[in-house]
DNA sequence: GCCAACGTTGGC
DNA sequence: GCCAACGTTGGC
C-alpha cells in the first residue's frame, strides 16, 4: 500500500444508487462489486482517504457526477451471503470471503454532470480508462492530472 | 432493445 | 490449460 493519495473512478448506475443517495447518506458500503480486478484494486491498492470521482452509468447521458473519497479500509461484502440479494455468490463463505467492500464517503455533487461524450473531446483525456470503448471494469484508477483537469472543469 | 466487448464457466 | 458457450455490462 501507498501512503500517497491515489485517484479511482467508481461507476454507479443512478437507477440502484446515485449520487443524490450518496450525499443523503453521507457515507455507504460501496456493495456488488463481482470483478476481480475491480476487487483487487480495493484491497490492494485503495487507501483511506483516496479520491474518488462518481461516474454515472447506463444513465441518459452517462458521465461524471461528483466527488468522493475512500471512507474504509476493504471489508467482506456480505451481500455475497444473503441469498436475497442480487448480489449473492454461494462459492463467497465466512471463512473464505471472495468478494469485498469499502465504504464511500459524498464529497461534492457537481451543479452539472461532464457527459461522457464531452470527456471523449478533450485530447487531455485521450487515455483515460473510461474514454475507451468496451471499458467495462467499474473500478478504474484515476491519473492525477486527469483528476486535476475533471476537477477543474467541473462547475460547483 | 440491440449488440460489441468483454469476463467467467465448465467440458474436454 | 484451452477455448466454446454463455452471461453481463453499458453505450448507443
Amino acid at each position: 500500500m501507498s501512503n500517497k493519495t491515489q485517484f479511482w473512478l467508481m461507476k454507479t448506475e443512478p437507477t440502484t444508487y446515485s449520487i443524490d443517495n450518496l450525499e443523503k447518506d453521507g457515507s455507504t458500503h460501496w456493495e456488488g462489486i463481482r470483478n476481480y480486478q475491480a476487487r483487487n484494486f480495493m484491497t490492494h491498492s485503495m487507501n483511506v482517504g483516496d479520491k474518488v470521482l462518481i461516474y454515472h452509468s447506463n444513465s441518459k447521458p452517462p458521465g461524471i457526477v461528483g466527488l468522493a473519497s475512500i471512507d474504509s479500509e476493504p471489508y467482506p461484502d456480505h451481500f455475497a451471503w444473503d441469498k436475497k440479494s442480487d448480489y449473492f455468490d454461494k462459492k463467497s463463505t465466512k471463512s473464505a470471503p471472495r468478494w469485498y467492500m469499502v465504504d464511500v464517503a459524498f464529497e461534492t455533487k457537481f451543479n452539472t454532470m461532464i457527459p461522457l461524450d464531452e470527456l471523449k473531446s478533450y485530447p487531455e483525456l485521450l487515455d483515460m480508462m473510461v474514454v475507451k470503448k468496451g471499458m467495462r471494469l467499474s473500478i478504474q484508477p484515476v491519473k492525477q492530472e486527469h483528476y486535476t483537469f475533471i476537477t477543474s472543469l467541473a462547475e460547483y
